[in-house]
DNA sequence: TTGAAAGCGCTAACAT
DNA sequence: ATGTTAGCGCTTTCAA
């Protein structure tokens, strides 16, 4: 900057001006300075620039699970919005060995202007530690059950896609329905089981049976799958907290058992990740409304960015439900509707 | 630190060094500034550090695809490596419409120590910015065919890979061989299919058809297979060039062309990506050496963090072969080695 | 072994 | 509208 202010015979703060679309400078000395820069090939240094303002224009992005198909899809389009919008995203994850403690730490020297949790559970440490560094935190997809009053999550309406599925798998002849949950202490889980649930009892069915897989991934649902869908006591329906899950237990189904989808069993699944739309599973799943919830998303790192705060608490966005072949109604029978009354 | 300094009554030129594990200080002062500064929670500044020595410990990762799933698993284990090395990764993704060149330049200017480029082809532009930057780029998986002398890659032995493939795929029946390329002008394509051919022709069979499915995704390889696998002259073994297209392609073969694998069709890919070993498509596929690829990815950054230079051209990595149901050899047969002389 | 001082590339008053 | 000056948090000579 030095360099291009001799080359130019200005002072070096009227090229720093020049880079700053709201600094006063007079229009033609700006073009000047830009175009210079453009042949000497110079940019600006963020990193000197964020010593002073203290904003760095990056976003710090904690991510597990990897193994969900969701996550990368959502970091992807996450990460390619923040790009549009100026901001370079920074990456930590978070796998059984590497807890993201350690990483947030180092993640925290670089100052981000705030921390994207995406499916990591952020323990009160780690927390602790975004409060210390005065990072603000939002969470996307799931959210801690004690969400601090400064913290924002922007979710799927879970609760209400939970009750979507409900509605569709009895419309579809689900009697006795169940739930297979995956990590048990999630948001997500516990979301899109209570509005299934609600909404079974409502029409009129027993509580749906909760099975437990333990962990969002094909093979605890595989697993899971065949120890809870032997003998003739079996649901005859089965939502799935997520579409990995739910592939997971399409395959133990369909190979290990012998059973048809969707003539002896109906499966749902939720998010709609890319194999839910495969031939081979063709799983009617709630759609995750992504592109709404990444636009939301920065659109407050924007806002927060730009020295606004947060509002607190949790914003839901509903979700899609997306009908196809492994709920589809056998033999066209009737939504049999008039059953509730018994 | 100046309060620090304060704090302890010394200079901040000693505080300083007490964070340099080579700098000069006496023993017992280090400990008493480190002490200190865990108490106050004091950690420097990396941004103030990097205006100086140019050493920001980011490490800039170009990354596409993200719809094949071997690319959000190399990503996880790369950037777990470089958290663990005290590095930091500053993510940008390319996509049909976000090109990598807008976010390369703002990638660029926060100096990262290396840029690692995972499945971006990374035009001349791209790579001229990055020498123009002084950012040394290291490839991974792919390379571009015009390696830079001064740029590195890390690849899986695709050759060799391909020829063991072919391999497997004559001693389990196959006499008529073909394969299936994803996006053409990569390496990976052109490399693996190189050394399936070769070793075809070089045990006898006739040069092995190339289907082109387009780019590297299922539904390419589903549109590929419904199109190649029709009529009499079908191949009766498929090397798809990598797993995802190996899943497309297993799909319409079984479910739309009501073909039998491994009876009627073999099918082998390559990468082993967590799909392969699930019981629906239980693909025999050839692992890529992940954990080594990233180990010395990780050692390669470490030395050019370190201010060494990187050792230009291509280092081969040989992957293993993982047999599996989709070309186990029906009925028993006896590898049929001396069909060769014909 | 430590301190003083200069400076990295930039911003932000304050003057002019 | 532009220049001057001080300083962000840190490193790094150079002297002591």
């Amino acid at each position: 900057m030095k360099d291009l202010a001799r080359d130019l015979g200005m002072s070096v703060a009227t090229v720093a001006r020049a880079f700053h679309p709201e600094a006063t400078v007079a229009a033609a000395t700006r073009a000047a300075v830009l175009s210079r820069a453009e042949v000497l090939g110079y940019r600006s240094n963020p990193l000197a620039r964020a010593i002073i303002t203290r904003r760095t224009r990056i976003v710090g992005i904690l991510l597990a699970e990897m193994d969900n198909p969701f996550y990368p899809e959502a970091l992807a389009r996450l990460t390619a919005a923040l790009q549009e919008a100026g901001f370079n995203a920074m990456l930590v994850v978070a796998s059984p060995g590497q807890p993201v403690e350690a990483a947030l730490r180092l993640l925290l020297s670089y100052q981000p202007e705030i921390a994207v949790s995406l499916a990591t559970s952020l323990g009160s440490e780690a927390a602790a530690a975004c409060r210390a560094a005065g990072t603000p935190v939002l969470f996307l997809n799931r959210h801690p059950e004690d969400l601090a009053p400064d913290a924002m999550a922007i979710v799927c309406d879970n609760h209400r896609g939970g009750a979507r599925v409900a509605d569709h798998l009895i419309e579809a002849g689900a009697r006795r329905p169940a739930f297979m949950a995956g990590q048990a202490d999630t948001s997500t889980n516990a979301e899109r089981f209570a509005g299934f649930r609600d909404r079974c009892i409502k029409r009129g069915l027993p509580p749906p049976r909760h099975i437990h897989a333990g962990t969002f991934t094909y093979k605890a649902g595989h697993a899971a799958a065949l120890s809870c869908l032997r003998g003739a006591e079996r649901p005859d329906a089965l939502f799935c907290c997520n579409d990995i899950l739910a592939a997971g237990v399409l395959d133990a189904a369909r190979r290990d058992l012998g059973l048809r989808v969707p003539e002896d069993l109906l499966i749902a699944g939720f998010d709609d990740i890319a194999l839910a739309a495969w031939p081979s599973y063709d799983l009617s799943t709630l759609r995750q409304p992504l592109g709404r919830i990444v636009a939301l998303a920065v659109e407050q790192i924007e806002h927060s960015a730009r020295g606004g705060t947060l509002a607190g608490g949790i914003i839901r966005i509903p979700g899609e439900f997306i009908p196809r072949g492994s709920t589809a109604r056998p033999r066209g029978d009737p939504a049999p509707e008039q059953e509730q009354t018994s």
